[in-house]
RNA sequence: GGGAGUUUAGCUCAGCUGGUUCAGAGCAUCUGCCUUACAAGCAGAGGGUCGGGGGUUCGAAUCCCUCAACUCCCACCA
């Protein structure tokens, strides 16, 4: 390898990847292994790579690498989704901006340009996943509204309209009046927002009299047909029962009803009553046969039912009607009014609630499968506290509006009759048949039929992902659903639980009789290191694209994985890019170390670079114990904390420091070749977090076969761990550690070697002694009985060493150290004591923690006793 | 209005079944080092009443109660 100081990931990353590719690496077919399956949560077509995608990705990427290094047949499926509200939005201003108007397009011109859209910057995202490493078997790479998705949406609302759980009917629906179409209950998101509350005057028919009714929404009371009083408010005792009002500035009579449904305590406690455009009202109006009049177009504009304010916007009639109600006199008074008010979430406008005809799918029975998978964690999610929100929102599910009026996404194939009534069927021709068999006419022809113009909500393509990518639908006994469904993981974000996530596992049940998959993985909310939501308005997210530019994909993918913990939010800041970063240069250099050393084949293996060796094996197979249970438990950041620790602490720090023969000279063969063999495995344990840089070093480290790939090598298996041997080199570890300490203290350049003397005991590491000459730069250990008063002393554990230097050690210092431990080792001991002399403590507390607390008696005594003889020694 | 979660070092967070010298890690800070792999580094150091209060227990960061602050989800009183 040539080899630069600094590790320089750019053009390093594209030729791994463009190799994997060209091996054809990612992709899966289904052999004997058992397999491994991820469906991507398939983003917006038009989308573009944010950082919530990045989290997401790479925590998939992670996920799907391990498993193919476990020797899983691992199958990662990506695709898109045709998400139709935002990309004809899209498509409608790109249109716009060029002057077109989507009323002047027929449908077949519309969709001409939204797929040409499509075709133009549709999957941009998903090559930007490649950037990121993302190993997904592009061959199979998916869209929610390519032919085989489109086909099986149809043919599953075919199946659900003759199982009799798909219908047809007017209901109240949110309506988005800049998409003009009717959104689904999840689509729609509430915020706070400052209003006015209005205090209107409907004059009592026939009298001078008038109730005071208090709304939000002035422009409504064109569409009023009723006001209504609680029967127990006795403010409003005096109006008769069959009472009528006049609506102000419309002038229409209306009914004074009595329901117990209107707080008194609110307003005026008299409610005005608009059928057409409240949820509640609308209830109100079914009880009490009122007449709905809807007052609005499709666009939120008022319409021409009433007369007034024709073709006047929601809110400028709200303005105006303000107006002429106060030059009416019946404007009583306006206040400031804060309340909620439901908004689309893919436009941005202010939701109104209508009364229209749409298509539905009821839920109850679905869902009933669907909460018992998760509760008894037959699908286990990640955190498990999202049960219990799942839990609720299947238990209350209300019917799925799945009608949207829009064009682009899957056409509803119902087909209506010329004479009325209609046919539902996967294909016209099949239509027809119904039809004709429906009507009795057999001379109907396929013009006679008008296919519904609504299309399918966007997530009722979704929902059928994890099946339809594997053509589960239309052919439910092909050998890849047999074979890679139910998909183990699942990766999202939390705020589509029940857009996507719910509705999933119901279409597993019905469909497939089994779970989409096995665990849910939950992410948090990227934030911004001042703990804002990341977003385009706020300008606070970078570029994706950016990072990997300048710290590459390894390094940002370190980022990412080093602040996230399933379901918390994650506070994102680009000095963790920087660590990322500084990982994989330090990998680099480790690596630039070992690669250049020259062997001398005579040479035997010095007793510290074994003991180095066996310490590391031990280590490893323990960080790698450490990192199974991390990844079972899918924390999947401090798995990556425990191999970072592993590689920068243990490997570089004190393994490769301790074998690293003097400037120039040549290393043991033997010593080498396991350096290098530790390095292959720690590359492997690496390569699910950073797959670019541990590529290459892998490909570097010996003779590979064309097409081969630290991909699919095994991953290392923890082996038994001799945790004495560890304990002992942990006490190495301490001495030099302390010999450091003396040198810092007593400015001693780590170049001057040093005597270190031993009152030897049996906590005295003496196997290990070489490793203690080397680390520590001596010149010799050397037995005593007894402190020199001019040696500066320390105990490890209950032995004390001494270093001899040429300043005479500082007396008082060394004094005041030694009784500030004597006394925190005495009042350890003591509290030790005091449990142990607790009859209580001895009889109730397990045994295995009464044996632990005499162990510590006995190691504090010693330590005691060591701390003691040192103290007398320097004051005599 | 209903529910869930969070609160541990300056910052971000671990701490899993109450018990190991349990009060931790990383980053940041400070000090000293351009020591021939790495200054994107090395060595060392400081820093906390575990949000407040109460309780259970031989023993509490950990379990219970309560208060406070923050966050999220659900519902949608015009």
């Amino acid at each position: 390898m040539q080899i630069a100081d600094k590790y320089s990931p750019q053009e390093i990353e594209q030729k791994w990847y463009d190799y994997w590719i060209e091996h054809r690496l990612f992709h899966s077919e289904p052999d004997t292994r058992k397999p491994y399956t991820i469906v991507i949560p398939p983003p917006n077509v038009t989308g573009m790579l944010h950082m919530g995608h990045m989290l997401n990705n790479t925590l998939q990427d992670v996920l799907v690498r391990r498993a193919r290094m476990l020797g899983l047949n691992a199958c990662w499926v990506p695709g898109t989704d045709h998400a139709s509200i935002a990309t004809e939005a899209k498509v409608v201003a790109k249109l716009r901006s060029e002057g077109i108007d989507k009323s002047s397009l027929t449908r077949e011109e519309f969709l001409r340009h939204a797929w040409e859209w499509k075709e133009k910057h549709g999957g941009i995202i998903l090559k930007q996943l490649r950037k990121l490493g993302a190993s997904c078997d592009w061959d199979r790479t998916c869209f929610t509204m390519d032919e085989v998705r489109t086909e099986s949406v149809i043919r599953v609302f075919c199946d659900l309209y003759r199982k009799g759980k798909i219908y047809r009917g007017v209901r109240m629906v949110h309506w988005d009046p800049a998409a003009k179409t009717a959104l689904s209950d999840e689509e729609v998101v509430y915020r706070e927002s400052q209003g006015k509350l209005y205090y209107l005057r409907y004059m009592i028919e026939g009298t001078d009299r008038f109730i005071t009714v208090a709304t939000t929404r002035p422009e409504t009371i064109l569409g009023d047909t009723a006001v209504c009083l609680n029967p127990n408010d006795e403010r409003y005792a005096g109006i008769p029962k069959d009472a009528r009002v006049i609506v102000p500035l419309v002038g229409r009579s209306i009914p004074v009803i009595r329901d117990e449904y209107v707080d008194i305590e609110f307003g005026t406690g008299a409610l005005k009553v608009t059928p057409a455009h409240d949820v509640n009202d609308y209830m109100l109006g079914e009880k009490y046969g009122l007449e709905s009049i809807d007052i609005f177009n499709d666009d939120g504009t008022i319409n021409d039912k009433v007369g007034l304010y024709v073709g006047m916007d929601r809110f400028d009639c709200r303005k105006q009607i303000e107006k002429d109600l106060e030059e009416a006199g019946l404007l009583e008074k306006v206040e400031a009014y804060t309340n909620n008010v439901g908004y689309s979430e893919r436009t941005g406008a202010a939701i109104e609630p209508k009364l229209s005809m749409q298509w539905f799918l009821s839920m109850t029975e679905l869902a009933t499968p669907a909460i018992k998978a998760v509760m008894e964690d037959e699908i286990r999610f990640v955190p498990a506290k999202y049960k219990n929100t799942y839990r609720y929102w299947m238990e209350n599910i209300k019917d799925w509006c799945i009608s949207r009026q829009l064009w682009w996404g899957q056409r509803i194939p119902a087909y209506y009759l010329p004479k009325g009534g209609f046919v539902v069927a996967e294909t016209a021709e099949k239509a027809l048949e119904l039809a004709r068999e429906k009507s009795g006419d057999a001379s109907l022809s396929l013009s006679d039929l008008r296919q519904d113009e609504d299309v399918l909500d966007t997530w009722f393509s979704s929902w059928l992902w994890p099946i339809s990518v594997f053509d589960g639908i239309r052919n439910p006994d092909n050998p890849e659903i047999r074979y890679y469904y139910p998909t183990n993981d699942l990766v999202t974000a939390p705020d589509i639980i029940f857009f996507w996530v719910a509705r999933m596992i119901m279409a597993g049940y019905e469909y497939r009789g089994e779970k989409p998959f096995g665990n849910v993985y939950f992410t948090g909310i990227v934030r911004d290191k001042l703990g804002r939501k990341m977003s385009k308005q706020l300008g606070n997210s970078p570029d994706p694209l950016d990072l990997i530019a300048e710290y590459g994909a390894d390094g940002v993918r370190v980022a990412m994985m080093l602040c996230t913990s399933a379901g918390n939010d994650l506070m994102f800041d680009n000095a963790l890019c920087e660590q990322g970063r500084n990982f994989g240069n330090k990998i680099w250099n480790a690596y630039r170390l070992i690669n250049g050393w020259a062997v001398d084949a005579s040479l035997p293996q010095s007793d510290s670079s074994r003991i180095a060796g066996e310490w590391f094996r031990n280590r490893l197979s323990s960080a790698l114990a450490e990192i199974d249970d991390d990844f079972r438990s899918y924390r999947i950041s401090d798995a990556l904390k425990v191999a970072y620790k592993l590689f920068w602490d243990d490997f570089s720090g004190w393994y490769l420091e301790i074998i690293k023969p003097a400037y120039g000279s040549p290393s043991d063969a033997a010593t080498l070749a396991e350096a290098k063999g530790f390095f292959e495995q720690l590359m492997l344990v690496l390569h699910p977090f950073m797959p670019f840089v541990t590529e290459e070093i892998w490909h570097d480290l010996a003779e590979r076969k064309p097409g081969e790939s630290i991909m699919v090598a095994r991953m290392p298996e923890a082996g038994s761990v001799d945790e004495h041997m560890l304990a002992r080199f942990a006490l190495v570890q301490e001495i030099v550690s302390s010999i450091r300490n003396i040198r810092k203290q007593k400015n001693v350049p780590q170049r001057e070697a040093l005597v270190l003397k031993v009152i030897a005991d049996e906590n005295y590491p003496s196997e290990a002694e070489s490793v203690i000459v080397k680390m520590g730069n001596l010149s010799a250990v050397t037995a005593v009985s007894e402190k020199n008063s001019a040696d500066t002393g320390f105990i490890v554990k209950t032995t004390q060493y001494f270093i001899p230097h040429g300043a005479d050690a500082d007396m008082g210092a060394e004094i005041a150290k030694l009784e500030k431990d004597l006394e925190y080792y005495e009042g350890f001991l003591a509290s030790v004591m005091k449990k142990l002399s607790n009859e209580r403590f001895v009889s109730s507390a397990p045994e295995r923690v009464v044996a632990n607390e005499r162990a510590k008696q006995s190691d504090a005594e010693a330590k005691i006793a060591a701390i003691r003889e040192q103290l007398e020694v320097l004051k005599r």
